[in-house]
Parts: C-alpha cells; structure tokens; sequence
DNA sequence: CGAACCTTGACACACTTGTGTTAGGGTTTG
DNA sequence: CAAACCCTAACACAAGTGTGTCAAGGTTCG
C-alpha cells in the first residue's frame, strides 16, 4: 500500500486521527481508500493538511469557515451572490464601475490560468 | 428622527427584532444611532436587511458564513492565505512551473506568512 | 493465529449560532 | 404623566462545530 494510514497521517500532520475523519467530512481533505477501504494519504493530502493547520492557527477561522470558501468556489451562483451583497455597502471603492471590476475579480483566476500572458494586459 | 426605529424596520423587512441586533453584532448591517441610542435604519439599511434575507434563503447559508465572506473582504492577509490554500487543490492538472502571478499575488500584500510554503512540491 | 491497526457508529461535552422571551431602566410622545 | 417604544443583559434552547473516547467488527502483518 502506498500511502500513509490514517494514524501514521495524524502523526505527521498533528491532527487527530478522529479530526481527520472530520476534515475529510466536511470536504476539505478526502484521501483515496484502500481496497478494504482503508483511508490512504498521500504526499499531497499530508501538505493540505499542514497548511490546513497553519492557515486555521495563524489567522482565527475554523474549520467551517474555510469549507464556506471552497463552497464559494465551486458554487458560483452562491459566489455572485454573496459578492452583489458584500459589494453593495456603503463604504464602496467606486472608482471602479461596479460590473466590470466585479467580474474581473471572478474571473481573474480563470483567465490567469487560461492566458499564462493575462498578466500584462491587466498592468 | 429620520430612519426607522427597530420595530419599524423589523416589519418592513422581515426580521425579528432580535435579529436585527444580532445582524448588527455580526456587523453585517449597522445602524447609526439617534442621541439618545435608538437604532436608525435608513433605506440603504432596509434594501440591505431584505437582500440578505434572500441570500440567505435561496442558498442555504449562514450569517456567519456572510460573516465570513465580509471578512476576506476586509482581511486581505487572511483572503491571501485562504485563497492560496484552496487553490493547491488535489485536481491539480498539470505540473505547470508555479507561475509568475502567483508570486505576484503573494507578494501583492504583506509578507506577514513567513512560512515557507513548500506547495505542490512532495514527490 | 493473534496483536495491532482500520472502519463506522454512537455517547459525551464544551462552545457557537440563531432565536425567543423576559427583566430593569431610559426615551418619546399623545 | 403614562402608554408605548428603545436599550442592554440574561436565561433558554435547538442545531451545528470541534474533539475525545469507546464499542463491535473487518484487515494486515509478524
């Protein structure tokens, strides 16, 4: 077997085994499972789960909070709809007119990925 | 006084009384306050109780979560941090060679993450 | 085979979120 | 002035979050 069981993992991340059973619950880290269903992890989900530790102690979020990022993410609508909201408060940038910079901090990630160049037609 | 008093506001928006403190202690929606500490809820507050209602309904989240959102809003530390995180997905698509921009978007702001991120690099 | 480890499920517990309600004490206004 | 309204504080409570621990039952490996 490849991978790290789930006690092995908990030892070199500092989690509990019980907290990773709860992080990969609310979808932050799902290892791959053996065929007898043994949760493997790999190089990669030992990282996440590091960084995962730093990110929840350095600023204070939880757990829950991070799922609602990734939410975010993945859910569009949900992320339109929150930023309309946010973005509609009376303490606004408004240089900027609303619809253009709304969409450009959307899709700024796709079109970097997308277009390696994107960068110079931004600056 | 112009603005409506809790009471007011609570029946042309929907929420409960109570519920608009606990908005307002989140700090999602703030009123000012008359001489004397009576909330005052202007149109822009009024506009913004009824859209979070419906943000709220029509995705299933929470204040907290909008909470949360405001807060990558105003924390760009934290939204870095996060944003960094979710990105090092396990569905990375290739090995592409960190790019440029991602060393600009980290360097954008503070480098109060001292920590050496090793992302990506675990084989 | 048997010790050591894994899995899910569940009981427990403290804290937070979301709401209602009630109490003691000012403010506004008919 | 007194009714009606506002304020904060606080008791209550269900549901969710974050963790530990223990139980019954497979898996792995010396």
């Amino acid at each position: 077997m490849d991978g790290l069981t789930i006690n092995e993992a908990a030892e070199t991340t500092g989690w509990s085994p019980r907290m990773l059973r709860y992080v990969e619950r609310v979808g932050l880290v799902e290892p791959r499972r053996s065929e007898s269903g043994y949760r493997l992890y790999g190089p990669a989900e030992l990282q996440r789960l590091r960084t995962l530790r730093e990110l929840l102690a350095q600023h204070d979020v939880g757990l829950s909070d991070v799922a609602f990022a990734l939410r975010l993410r993945r859910d569009e609508a949900l992320a339109s709809a929150t930023e309309d909201w946010l973005e509609a408060r009376p303490e606004r940038p408004e240089h900027v007119p609303v619809p253009d910079w709304l969409r450009w901090e959307q899709e700024k990630h796709q079109r970097l990925l997308t277009t390696p160049n994107a960068l110079t037609e931004v600056a």
